[in-house]
Formats: C-alpha cells, sequence, structure tokens
DNA sequence: CCATAACCGAGACGGTACGTCGGGTCTTATC
DNA sequence: GATAAGACCCGACGTACCGTCTCGGTTATGG
C-alpha cells in the first residue's frame, strides 16, 4: 500500500526537513527520461541532472533508478487500468484486456512497468520491488465482475493467469501484441472453459 | 536454426581464419558466468577473462553480452524442451508444461533466456535478437499433435498464447510459477475449450 | 611561475575542494615512474595506479602524462641550476655550464626536461608546455653578472643560444656532453667575442 | 654509406627474393605520413596500411617507427645541406646556417629529423640509431673550408657544437629559431673568437 | 619441372593503454 | 540536517595499436 521505497516519508526530528519539490522534481525526471532515453540508458546521474539536483539527494531516498521508476509510475497503474463494468462478459473482460495491451504498449507507466518486469529477471532487488504485482489488483476486480456468471473459474491465481497471461505473454516476447480479433476470440474460448 | 549472430561464419578470403577454439571458449565463459555471477553481473571484460582470450576478440564476434549468451544457449533450447509425445491429449500438454517450468526456473539455458527476455524489454536490439522467439517451435510442435483431437483450437498464434501464455507470465510476473495442480487444471480448462 | 596546467587552483565554489594529497601523490608518482621506467613506459594509467588514485582524477586535472610530469618538475628547474657566483666571470660561466650539464644528463628533473623537450619535437601542444622555456631564466641571470664586463655580448636571446646552446644541443644530439676541458675552451673563446 | 636498419639487404639463397617494390612503398608511406599526421600520430599500422602492405612485411625489415622513418629520410640529408663554398668564410658559415635552418624547420627530412631526435631523447634504441649524426658530415665540411682562416678554431667536435649549437638548440627549444641577423651577428662573433 | 623456401596480402589473435562514463561515497558551503 | 556542487575511487565501456600468428597465394632458386 502507500508507498513503495522513498515514499512520503515525513519525518518529525530536527533539521531542514525533506523538499517535496525536490522528490516531484526527481520523480518527473526519471518519467521523462524513460520516454525519451529509454530505461537502459537512463542514470541515476542523468536523472540527478535532469531534476536540476544533488546525486546524493537521489541516493538519499531510493537505491536505483528502478525503485525511483517504480515510485515514479505505480500511482498511474490504476487509474490507467480501470475500465467501466459491461453488462455483458464478454464485453467487460474484452474491454480490459484492450485497455491492458494499450497500456503495456503505448502508455508511459506501462513501458515503465516492462522495463521493470525486464530487469526483475535478473535483479533480485527489483524482483522483490514488484512482490505484490501491481496488475494483479485490476485484473481481480475484472473477474470478480464475471465470476458470478462463470462458475468453473478457478481461483484467483490460476484465472488471472489464463486471463492475463497470454496477452502479457504475447506482449513481453512476441514481435506485436495479440490483435483485437484474437483477444475477443482469447475471451470466447475462455468463457467457454469457465462456463462448462 | 542456423546462428543468430556471430554463428558459423565459414569465410573464404584471405587472413587468418576465425579460431573455433576461441568462439567455444568465449561461449563457455559467457555461460558459465550466467550461473556464477548472474546477468546483470555479467560484462564483456569479464567474459573475455574468463575465457583467455582478447576483449577486442569477443567484441569482433559480438556486440553485447546478450548476443554472445543467445548464441551459447540456444543450441540448448531444442533439446529441453522436446518431451515424448503421450497417448493422452491432456497428459502430452501436462508434460510439455511441466518441462518448460522446469526449464525456465532451473536450466541454465531457461535463466539465460529469461534474461534475454528481460533485457529485451529495454533494449530494441536484444529484441530484434529474440524476433523468432525460441520457444515457439517446441510448442507448436506439442500443439501440433494434439490438435487432430481439439477442433476448437485456434490458429497458431493464439493457441501458443493461451497454452503457454499463462505459465511464462507466471514465471516472469509472480513470485513463483503455478504449480503441478495449477498446471493440470489449465491444461483441463483449456482443452474443455478446445474440444467444444 | 604560479602554476603550469594544474597549478594551484583555489577555487571557492560549493564543491568537495580538490585534495592537495592527491594532487602531490600524481606528481611524486610521475616523478618516480620517469627515473625507473623512462617517459617512454610512462602511462597516465601507470600514474594513476601508482599514486593509489582513480585515473579520472588524473585526469580531470591534467591532459597528458607531459603536463603531469611538467608539474612534477618544473620547481625544482630554479634551485638546481643557481650557482653562486664568482668575480671570475670565465670561472662564473664555466660554473653555471658544468652545473647544467650535470642538471641535464644525471638529474631526474633534467632527463624530465630532455624527455619533454623531445616529445615537443612531434607534439605542438607540449611545445606550447615549454614556451617560456624553464633554462632561460637562469641562464640570463648568469649572463646578467657577466655583461658588463663583455660588452661585444649581444642582446638576451642570441647571448643565450650561444653561451648554453652548444652545451645544450651536445648533450641531446651527441653520443656524450661536452666534457670539463671543452667547456673550459668554449666559455674562453666566447669571451674573447665578447669582450672584443 | 650502407644502411642503418632494413638497407638493401640482396640475399642469394632460394625463395622469393624481397620486393624492392614493398620497400619503396612503405617509406614514400612513412614520409607521407610524417607531413600529414606527424610523427606521435604515426603507427606501424598505418604506415602498412597506407603502402598496401602486410603488416608482417614491414615488422620483417624494420623494428620501429623511427627505423622506418630514419631509413626513409636519410638520403636526404646530405643533398638539402650541401651548400655552395663561398669566398668570403663569412658568408660561407652564413649560407649554410640558413640553409640549416630551413632544413631543419621546413623540409620534410628536417621534420623527421627532428621527430627522430625527440624520440632519441627518452628511447636508447633511437638513440643508437642517430649514434652517427647525420647533421656533423656536412657541418664538418663547411668548417673545414673556413678553418685555414680561423686559426683558433678549436678540434672539430667543439667547433661545430659552437657553430651550429646556437642555431640548433633555437630550434628545438625556443618557440622561434634564430632570425637572419642573429645568423650573421653569431657568425661575426665567431669568427671573432676563432681569429684572435 | 617440380620441390623448397622465402616473400607477400590479409586479418584473427592475446595484450595493454587509451579517454570516457556511471556507480556510490565523501566533503565542502549554503540554506 | 537537507541540499547543490563536485572531487574522489572504482571498474566497465568500446577503440586503437602493439607484435605475433596463421592462412592462401606468389615468385624465385636448385635438385
Amino acid at each position: 500500500v502507500s508507498c513503495y521505497c522513498g515514499g512520503v516519508h515525513t519525518r518529525n526530528g530536527p533539521g531542514r526537513p525533506r523538499s517535496e519539490r525536490c522528490r516531484q522534481d526527481i520523480l518527473e525526471a526519471a518519467d521523462d527520461l524513460l520516454v525519451e532515453v529509454g530505461y537502459a540508458a537512463m542514470t541515476m546521474k542523468g536523472i540527478a541532472e535532469r531534476a536540476g539536483v544533488g546525486r546524493q539527494t537521489v541516493y538519499r531516498w531510493w537505491s536505483t533508478k528502478a525503485e525511483v521508476l517504480l515510485e515514479a509510475c505505480v500511482e498511474d497503474f490504476a487509474e490507467e487500468l480501470t475500465v467501466e463494468a459491461h453488462p455483458d462478459p464478454a464485453e467487460d473482460l474484452l474491454g480490459y484486456l484492450t485497455a491492458l495491451t494499450r497500456f503495456l504498449t503505448e502508455d508511459p507507466a506501462g513501458i515503465a512497468y516492462r522495463a521493470l518486469l525486464g530487469e526483475a529477471q535478473h535483479d533480485p532487488a527489483v524482483r522483490a520491488l514488484l512482490h505484490d504485482d501491481p496488475l494483479t489488483a485490476p485484473t481481480r476486480a475484472v473477474l470478480a465482475r464475471v465470476r458470478p456468471r462463470a462458475p468453473a473459474m478457478p481461483e484467483n491465481s490460476l484465472a488471472v493467469a489464463q486471463f492475463v497471461g497470454p496477452v502479457l505473454s504475447q506482449v513481453l516476447v512476441g514481435p506485436a501484441p495479440l490483435g483485437p480479433a484474437a483477444l475477443r476470440r482469447h475471451v470466447a474460448l475462455l468463457l467457454t472453459a469457465w462456463r462448462a
């Protein structure tokens, strides 16, 4: 909940209080750099310079660029992925998968998420940061709406994997994400199985 | 198959021919380093030193550690993922997914694949290297065996995604891969849908 | 005098001030390396390692090994070449030339000077560093003492060349420097011409 | 006379004889490179490529760029510095010094000589190559013509140093060589002393 | 007339230094 | 005590040249 790493952090000791202005500048700089130069070319040094901030100030609150980035975009996750409910379950699921695809391939926050996911494959620290996957919550919300009409839907973890896994893995691995027709077919097949 | 990058390279011009010995030493060094220090800590310098080879010799044939690693492990993919056919479609599919899970979480080549997949999320060059995903071919081979008994199975691309996607995404994203029970349930549901 | 390149450098802005300790260590390392391995085998990398200093720290203040070396030994020039005056002009001149010969062939600073002079022949940047030749000042000081007794001595530049040139060129070009007898004869002839 | 290093070398065993064409190409390439990029930027590799020659072919006959360069320009020395005799000793000496100055500052061979002289200050091998200084012979020839009219002229070695040293050292050290007026004055003073 | 031997081009090879960059840590003066 | 600036040590980056080595191919002499 709340914060991942550097979070809000209101301390009450003596001394100069943390500059909220700095925090914002750094997060914005990280966001901007991600879209401008990509994750690989992002550096802590670059973030600091871009933010007009001392290098130590970044390190004081975050350890790695992954942490900065995660905090920079985690807030956008929920709002980008909340899709209005639709009475027809198929349309409901399809709407979510469409939004998800768009999010992962176009939205800066989605691109950041993919970058972090990538980093997590060879950096346990980043993997730990992502331990409560930010995609899970919105996905479960959608599935909860459909569950009453799909009695065979398995328990949450597998259902999420079956629902979102094909889309996500295609974005991560494939040359192109699943298109609208494929998504529609995927949802249809899923409901077939979950209703039986 | 053939070669991804530095590949076999039979040149017929003048000059000293490429040392096959070097190539092997470098690939082995890369493999060893991956399991010993992890992908993030691997460096071109380290590979060269470990292989007892000049740094330039590595750069001459590969541009990045990703290319070295890919060539180092791509040969292991097919053999690790070929699973003996089983008369029962459900068992056939389950056997493959089990092998795949093991491959991705334990086998050095599988770990290398995950690392490369991760790198591909923020490095377009690596993404290009993986454009013909080495997982696709073995997966299609399994599906082809099952297709006669599953008339509703969609065209290849989506079928692969539905079959393997949940497993793969769970490995990449989740805290733990899908367990045996979940795999069995996944296959059952899939066959339900594909048979209808 | 002041500084040639990296010099004293008193800055008053923010940021960590330059470490005088580092500066000294680097200059000493350069000096040591010169006598131990010779100028040709000196490298910036070697200087840094010898001084126990990061490579960047050397490059931050000096661009080339020539600059380091010049600053390392320029301070020794004046003191090594100041010779006590002698009432007899011939003895005065002779004393200086003897000291100069010894300096150029034995003293570390003198050897450094020759190395730099050599480098200056094919590197304009080094030539620029030596533009106010450190030998000129002490030489003029000696000539100034003798000038009242040598009315025909030409203006400074030529006088210096006539006085010191034969000695210097012999050190640079010849198999061996001019010996004591030759020096004495040189001074005698010079005074003959300058008194006329 | 004879050869410095790679020389003419006519061997009489079996096997393909040395290609004179190659030798010429290499020497020309060295000469060209000297004037185009300077001594410091010359490399054995560059010479070979410029000459359209295998690298080994250069190394087979010369060990260092200094050797190549020396052989490339040593032939030009004598011819460039032979000055027609003049009945007036002063004019005779002056003519030589003028030619010498021009040679050292403008002629490619002279520039090569300075570069080699520079290298000799920190490379004993190059110093050995220059042990019979190519400037000495032509200088002695001039002095020999004047000696009958200058009875006080000292033995050869010192005389050469006194005569040429001021000019040479000024070229090597000073910001600019001695000008015509200074040369004239130098010769006059020298003859004053040598005639006494 | 063919074998031997040395030459030549090309270019891969193990090294080492280059000069730069980023990672983290530290030490200032300032706020 | 937080901040901006920036020096510091460290180590990897990718490149260049070193000098050596192996190729295929060429050109002489000598059996």
